[in-house]
DNA sequence: TGTTATATTTTACGCGCGTCAAAATTATAT
DNA sequence: ATATAATTTTGACGCGCGTAAAATATAACA
């Protein structure tokens, strides 16, 4: 191992006897070069650890090996369990991903799509804040820069979408709550920021419908990501008030469920399927701690790998087709149903 | 608006009227140029929307103005909060945070911080691996880059130490549980992989001593990360097996005691300090969901504002003091007991 | 008004690498 | 062995900006 520290490429270059445009095309793409100049290079690089320089390196690529990652939450694990597989997918395709949190505002949001911009990078898998996002903000960056948008659509804005398939949780849920219960009333926000919510909505009160089932909406009020503590507010009122119009509770999302949950245990009211419970309760996500509720937590769980794996192919597609797409595609998967304690 | 874009720096020093040695000056540091210049360059800054090339900036500057954050666990809502704090105070301060999570792997903090050198940052936050961290690899990126290590400490490595005061955790919790109720045992992973962990035990085995009180470790198997399983797996072997010496449990950590409620909920025990209740809960942390537990956890609150002040304020105090600590410090704060439903 | 300290401009060079074209070399096929 | 294709080398230029030194302009003050 050689002591003096490698300035440069051309430095390198010399200690491999080879060229430096040579060296150049190996670190653009080691499949690049033939398989005994890629080994004498490996072999060098193992001596001197030399690794390029990447601000010279990305200031006159016309694309960098940058993948931006954009969530609207990471203190919620659910985006941060996402941002995980998707970042692991991305270095093992010889990407350098960088992931950035909204923290649910639209100042962030926007700072960030302009941070990113200047990244230059070669695709950017987004996940928008949904309705609080800048449509038109999000519309112009997209222009811009190969962007798959997942977990919730923006409406033609960005070259795909990938996600889950809402009508698949809750007729799943509003089915086997149904069949082995009461029917379900739907707990939501009023105004929820994430535009899943609204798609579940509109599905409870189809599956409602054709199951011939009076549906009822319980609205609670609350803004923002606090999706807890919302649900637990509106839970106490709505439990206090005897405001609930069945024995069983289906939640929007397991963070309200969690929030719920809670505020029945405040209550003394016992939830489950088993005797001496009074209420059910289920809800959608399969959040990472819908396990550890009491009592666990009936949902219905998004295929976390499909969406990642799906929605990282779809950008490596796009990244190899130049950033045009032929045409934008929305892809959903289908929900699973984990049935626990709690209905 | 002029529609045609600005390619550079030239072409913008240009329309300011202004040379680019100044410009490049005020990018640097907008108060270095005299007034009525910012003036001028932010005027044009809003008309013509240039944003100077980060790659050729970064190039030559002995100094980038990027900062890395290193969490050991990104899915904990505890770190992604800390990070946000710590984000938002790096960027009001004008740099640019990256944040990185190590995904509870060894190999993955040393490849970030292998990539954070290459990124040349003014400073590095890490909060480390712990027990699983590669000593030597931090070692040697520590005497490279100017860094603050928070959360976890490493003995001598780093230019600081800024965290919580485990025994401020421990001494009040154990102090309420006792006074109280009957004295509480203290429930830990038997290998865990945070040092604060070994911390608490001997910060609960010296108050124990000090009431003179007998001490109880009952100490679960586990690895990894996976806290609220390993303490959910832990509790029902000590509940079902009726190993547990006292009716008070003290956990190292909220996450095991979210797994402990769990199991205590599956096996029909119920927790808290009303009556009816064969088993009192706390812990340490004041994790996000520890309010949401059935029954609401009483917890240690980590005071997170004045550990992510300081530990940005000591970085930002190095990178302008050159990288160069005079000494090197540790800071601990206090914690602030939280007291809920629960004990 | 002259003096001094501070800011800005001019000029010029370099950073480390991408990229291109033409020439030289190597590998593969016939 | 020869033709052909694939790869590498050589040499050269440019990217967009940092930075240094010297010349000049501006502001502050007596």
């Amino acid at each position: 191992m050689s002591e003096d520290r490698i300035r440069n490429m051309d430095e390198f270059a010399a200690l491999c006897g080879i060229s430096r445009p040579t060296i150049s095309k190996y670190f653009n793409n080691p499949n690049s070069v033939r398989a005994s100049t890629r080994d004498r290079i490996e072999a060098a690089l193992r001596e001197y650890d030399y690794r390029p320089n990447i601000y010279a390196m990305n200031q006159n690529r016309r694309l960098t090996k940058n993948i931006g990652i954009v969530v609207p939450y990471l203190a919620d694990p659910f985006f941060a369990e996402i941002a995980r597989v998707i970042e692991r997918r991305c270095i093992d395709a010889g990407f350098t991903p960088t992931l950035f949190s909204s923290h649910g505002e639209q100042s962030q949001e926007n700072a960030i799509l302009d941070t990113l911009r200047s990244l230059r990078p070669a695709g950017v898998l987004l996940a928008p804040l949904g309705r609080a996002s800048s449509k038109k903000h999000v519309e112009e960056f997209c222009r811009d820069v190969p962007t798959i948008l997942f977990d919730s659509n923006i409406e033609g804005v960005g070259a795909a979408f990938v996600g889950s398939d809402n009508f698949s949780f809750v007729s799943q849920t509003v089915e086997y709550l149904s069949r082995t219960g009461s029917a379900p009333c739907f707990f939501e926000m009023r105004n929820p920021a994430n535009p899943n919510a609204n798609k579940r909505r509109d599905a409870y009160l189809e599956m409602m419908r054709r199951l011939d089932l009076e549906p009822h909406l319980v609205q609670i009020d609350g803004n923002g990501w606090g999706f807890e503590e919302i649900g637990r507010a509106g839970a106490l009122k709505v439990l206090q008030q005897d405001l609930l119009p069945t024995d069983t509770v289906l939640c929007s999302n397991d963070r309200l469920a969690i929030g719920f949950l809670s505020a029945c245990h405040e209550l003394g009211i016992r939830v489950g399927r088993e005797e001496g419970c009074t209420i059910r309760v289920a809800s959608h996500d399969d959040h990472p701690y819908s396990r550890f509720t009491c009592p666990s937590l009936t949902t219905a769980a998004h295929d976390y790998e499909a969406v990642s794996d799906h929605a990282v192919e779809t950008l490596f597609r796009l990244i190899d087709a130049g950033g045009r797409p032929d045409k934008r595609e929305e892809t959903q998967f289908a929900a699973r149903l984990i049935m626990r304690a709690s209905a």
